[in-house]
DNA sequence: GTGTGACTACAAGTCCGTG
DNA sequence: CCACGGACTTGTAGTCACA
């Protein structure tokens, strides 16, 4: 019962290594602090739509992609 | 560029008049005030990650449904 | 049944640093 | 190159009275 943060910032880390880039390459190309990209990535900042696209178009990826199947018995715990 | 909030409102919009549903009653099933919702399809709030699973999830649907093809802008795409 | 402006609390996001 | 922390500013969440 993995929260949707945490898939979310499996799926980014997962791209982003594909890519060959850095945290802190990511984070250049998104105009993101590269805290924030790493804050992402485990799971631990509620990103909001904006910055969803941001991040997946600093991927060579899609918003939908990045989140299919994401509410699959993830219920958010607010 | 139409922006990305004002896209899914409108999908969101679509959505609920398709289920039947008043902004009302779909704030109720995803326990957000009647108000945030009328926000929401009018593009008005950068909704989070989570609150996007709420109202996915309210809605019947997913999250990559509904955000599929928003980052370039592309609304009908078809 | 819905749109809107305003409001407060707290999370998002930045910038400095450390091991 | 990354995880993590402290201190800070900006913005969203969530709600309300009223249009």
């Amino acid at each position: 019962m993995t929260g949707v943060l945490e898939i979310l910032g499996k799926r980014v880390r997962e791209k982003r290594e594909e890519l060959g880039l850095s945290q802190e390459a990511l984070a250049d190309v998104c105009s993101f602090d590269r805290t924030y990209v790493s804050l992402i990535e485990r799971g631990k900042r509620n990103i909001s739509l904006v910055n969803l696209v941001r991040i997946a178009i600093g991927l060579n990826t899609s918003v939908s992609q990045l989140t299919e199947g994401i509410e699959d018995g993830s219920y958010p715990k607010r």
